[in-house]
DNA sequence: AGATAATCATACCAGCCAGTAACCCCATCA
DNA sequence: TGATGGGGTTACTGGCTGGTATGATTATCT
């Protein structure tokens, strides 16, 4: 009677892993091809199996896509939540948010390429719980900004368009990084939030950047 | 005789604006509905003909996607130019540069989208060609930080890394600017401008941006 | 061992859509 | 008014691929 749970575990594990690995293969096929030009057949190959095992998981190729996409968006948002939940100053919590936030897409590279690129792609009411989130984003930076001019600490004209800057400095890093170019996922984070506490009006702590 | 010319001109003007027209469309479906999804039938439908008239004037689907990825670089390419030849200190040159960049990717914002997320839906060579004319942006920009920074006007620890982040401020704002929001296209340009100038530790001549 | 059930492969279908072949209409000329 | 031809439509095809019905194979339990 004992052995009754631990089977139901295994099954719900290997059911998962199976899950997880046809995601996995299916991030390096939309990566790398477009999720257009990805069939599910290439998915199977990928993995050594054939199309029923993932509708066996799965129910569609779109349910893949969304999938990706909200995990993009569900690990920037935990990233961001962490960064946020710390009591301090406006300028370390932005940096801070500006390092975690690029580590969580640099890390997640693909995933987050993804979801940039095939948001058409998805069901509109998935587009519209995905976008949502990332609006959540923004205005979370607007605020934050906002209580670090409040403070003296910030300077901005205008506490929008200074969020959007950052976005974008964050949204296009997944378009140009390379896990082993010149230099570090670290280097690349450090450099990249004091460039948005430049923005800002926060003179940077003339420390190097390390090499 | 002197009849025959005229109509040839005409003949070429006819098909050069019906190429125009057939690409106008093709950009509107693609922008609001990516690629993947638009059918050649929708594009037809647009504009009150039929599939077999666009066969007139393209070779195939992949190709109104080339020429439209095309003139998005086209016109980001010719901005540069521009800004670019002006003999200036650095500082306007870069404040420039950014504007008119700005300016080109956000009056041609479908274009600009289409170009970014349908890039692997293109040909292989296409690709290259095009990617090609992009590392010439950032190149050009870091030539020009680097300028700023021998010439002492600028500082930047790395110009690589602050030419990626420019090129990110640059290359995001399609995707979040509404033609219609709060702010004009003029004031979003002079204000990603100043930020852009402020990560090179350019001090803004604290003037008002206007509302 | 034999029944049972879950799992995945083989083999297949159906629809969508890019691309095409054949025809038609109408303007322009003789 | 009849011939010519180019521009456009109707009507079609063919292949690709997402999705599925069926059956083989293996593990599990009695």
């Amino acid at each position: 009677m004992a052995s009754t749970a631990e089977p139901h575990d295994m099954r719900e594990a290997i059911s998962h892993l199976k899950r997880e690995r046809i995601l996995a293969a299916a991030v390096d096929l939309f990566y790398r091809q477009g999720y257009g030009k990805t069939t599910l057949e290439q998915v199977a190959n990928e993995l050594q199996v054939t199309k029923p095992f993932i509708y066996a998981h799965f129910a569609s190729k779109n349910e893949l896509l969304v999938e990706i996409c909200s995990r993009a968006i569900q690990l920037a948002h935990e990233s961001l939540n962490r960064a946020m939940a710390q009591d301090a100053s406006a300028t370390v919590r932005l940096e801070t948010v500006v390092r975690d936030f690029l580590t969580a897409v640099l890390t997640h590279q693909p995933h987050a390429m993804i979801y940039s690129r095939e948001e058409k792609e998805l069901e509109q009411k998935d587009r519209d719980a995905i976008n949502l989130l990332r609006r959540g984003f923004d205005q979370r930076l607007v605020e934050l900004i906002s209580l670090g001019v409040k403070s003296g600490e910030f300077q901005a004209d205008d506490v929008q368009l200074t969020a959007l800057a950052i976005g974008g400095i964050v949204g296009w890093a997944p378009v140009w990084f390379r896990a082993n170019g010149r230099l570090s996922l670290e280097q690349v984070t450090a450099y990249l939030a004091s460039l948005a506490l430049a923005m800002v009006s926060v003179k940077p702590k003339s420390q190097s950047h390390g090499h």
